[in-house]
DNA sequence: CTAATCATTACCATTTTAGTAATAATTACT
DNA sequence: AGTAATTATTACTAAAATGGTAATGATTAG
């Protein structure tokens, strides 16, 4: 089954989660972040960047530059982040409701399906990652 | 963001789902499901090959022959025919749990979704989807 | 015997993914 | 003023996944 998440999404959350763990929010390199978080620094610029274009982030360029967040981490939430990195929420290959394709039996189930997802990552936002217990937020309890 | 299903498990439901609307379960062949359901047949061909040879279909070769249901309606669920066709249900890019991908602070987030919507395509059948009315069924009401 | 049907493998074009590389612009520090 | 650190921006690319097609073989009903 394809995932949802792919590794720049995945990149982005562990940037903004890593930013997110200074109380100060001064700006941190991303030379420091992708050492620390074993990331590939350019790959890591890509996405910053991107991030910073949707305002997500802000940047300060030249010594002792770097990014830091645009808001306070609870007013930040996953999906968010993932819309900007990874395009729309979605479960299923097509969103025009004239296709034919998607199995039309089970047409409706993905699209709540989709709803509810979409719902969920936006319930949880980087404070929540950072408090250590993202489990409280969680779909269905286990 | 990557979607959960791809055209192999959408065009399977497909072909389960029409299928599973003949009472009978009298071999049906592969030529005229992907007419009435306009699906490229050489392609329905390789999903359907892989669906026998899981065991959910059966197949009769010959004139007159064809694909039937190797189990009732209500005994197929739609995880059994999306792992067939697109591989274990996962969220996320790696299962490993030593793997430094995965956001560390939403591991354990993406997990309990998978898990969630694991059971949740386990619980719906080819049944209900022929019966018209799988929104019931829904993780969580619209 | 032959047409219909599944069985099996090989192949392929396009898109997506996961990056690398190169260069430019800006700023702090000396 | 010079230079090293840092983001900005675009171009490129290798590998994998996706969505098929093509070719050929095996089986069976009529």
């Amino acid at each position: 089954m394809p995932k949802l998440l792919t590794s720049r999404g995945d990149y982005g959350i562990l940037l903004m989660a890593s930013l997110a763990k200074d109380p100060d929010n001064r700006p941190r390199s991303l030379a420091e972040i992708a050492s620390s978080c074993r990331l590939p620094q350019t790959f890591l610029e890509q996405i910053a960047f991107e991030l910073r274009k949707a305002q997500l982030l802000g940047a300060q360029r030249g010594r002792n530059g770097g990014y830091r967040l645009s808001r306070r981490p609870e007013m930040i939430s996953l999906v968010e982040i993932l819309e900007v990195l990874e395009g729309p929420i979605r479960t299923v290959p097509c969103q025009d409701s004239q296709c034919t394709l998607i199995a039309c039996p089970t047409r409706g189930f993905w699209e709540v399906l989709q709803r509810h997802l979409h719902k969920t990552l936006q319930r949880i936002t980087l404070a929540d990652l950072v408090s250590g217990n993202p489990h409280q937020l969680l779909p269905i309890a286990p």
